[in-house]
DNA sequence: TACGGGCTGACAAATTCATGACAAAGCCTT
DNA sequence: AAGGCTTTGTCATGAATTTGTCAGCCCGTA
């Protein structure tokens, strides 16, 4: 899962936020002050950084600023007092993402917290995945979740989808098993080697047209799997 | 460059917007009330407007309407106030093309204007909220929350409507449960996946032939649901 | 106060997914 | 070319996740 740095001094707040936020099931970090806060900010490299705007010994604003001088995009989600009078327009200009007045309602917070990640997420994308597929008498939109193999709907699960996705989106590359499980399953979750090849296994099944003799997933022995884009 | 015509009426936000667009290299116009902006809107022509919906004189709701009754397609991105009790999807409903709540972050909303100039330049947008829908015997006019079925009445609740006209507005596309919220509920109010479910639950089992095997409203195991037009 | 809309929580049902075992294939050494 | 070790193919099975469904509660409005 992701992993969030509150920068807070008020501490039933920080440990208020904290202890939600891990129950989500991010991983939290936390500072009292805006000068520890940027250095985590800087060297742990969060996912997210809630920051509140009164600190001691750098503001939240100075954070802000900091950050995003010396290049750092982490999302930044501001937390302010209410009627801490503040040009809610330029104090958003240092850079922060989103914004939230306190007193705070909680499930709020943790939306746009959610909203910010996936955002970030969405555009953080290394290669950019793929949108459609097609090669012999099969086509595979992504964005639908559907495949067809002579025009008829082949039923595939997600993590088919996912698994055929990223392969597909790098033809030709061999893609080792670890790699496949980081960027499908996520850091979160590790499972077997074993689980990859099943998934492999089904997709061939599905796919193939002789799935004991694949053309197009095919195993690099020893190394992992690749999709092979070419003609056959 | 592209125009913008900005009309709000709190002069430090009217203010931090037009510098914040001049610094992206946008010509700005200002207004501080709905008559000026409206006038402005008809006779300077601006590529886009930026519309606050409390208003002096006129409102936003109002300067949308009119500017819309008569013919003016210029795209409008609408600014509501937090709690300001609208509709989300209500508030698309006057012809405006995309909103954002104050206090708002300002990286996405010069993010809502490039996307939004983006779009009135390609071809009129891809998923536009849909103003009708027609399928098997089921008939549905989103602007006035009319449903019928054979021609009967069919009750439904509001959010039923929004949730149905956001899912089909993108036909085909696998849409997440999180992704129908934030744009149907919004990110202040933040129900659980399970009410999703719920609202797909009562809209099967008024709209679909066979509520518990549907042809319409399709579960995509593991990522969210979808709206399936093609016929049947 | 009654009522409909809307949200939550609980449990059942459905589906996907992970694992482990064993067979088959590949690779390397001799 | 044979043997031995490693890697992959394949399948059955059970665990885990996700969804369907329903009853109950809350809330604002008439």
């Amino acid at each position: 899962m992701s992993r969030v740095l509150v920068i807070e001094d008020e501490p039933a707040i920080l440990r208020g936020l904290a202890d939600s936020l891990r129950f989500e099931s991010y991983e939290v970090l936390t500072a009292g002050d805006g000068e520890t806060g940027y250095e985590l900010l800087r060297t742990r490299e969060p996912d997210l950084v809630i920051l509140d705007l009164m600190l001691p010994k750098m503001s939240g604003y100075d954070v802000c600023r900091k950050a995003r001088a010396n290049g750092i995009k982490t999302p930044i989600l501001m937390l302010t007092a209410r009627g801490q009078e503040m040009d809610r327009v330029a104090g958003l200009d240092l850079g922060a993402d989103d914004y939230v007045t306190k007193p705070f309602s909680l499930p709020e917070l943790l939306a746009r917290v959610r909203a910010l990640l996936r955002r970030s997420q969405a555009v953080a994308g290394a290669n950019e995945p793929i949108e459609r597929l097609a090669f012999d008498d099969v086509e595979i939109d992504f964005g639908k979740y559907e495949a067809r193999r002579a025009g008829a709907t082949v039923e595939m699960a997600r993590k088919e989808f996912q698994v055929l996705r990223y392969l597909a989106s790098r033809p030709d590359y061999v893609i080792t098993r670890e790699e496949l499980i980081e960027k499908v399953w996520g850091l979160e979750k590790y499972p077997t080697t074993r689980t990859v090849d099943n998934h492999i296994l089904s997709l061939r099944a599905k796919l193939e047209r002789e799935p004991g003799n694949p053309r197009r997933l095919l195993t690099v022995h020893g190394v992992g799997y690749k999709w092979s884009g070419g003609d056959v």
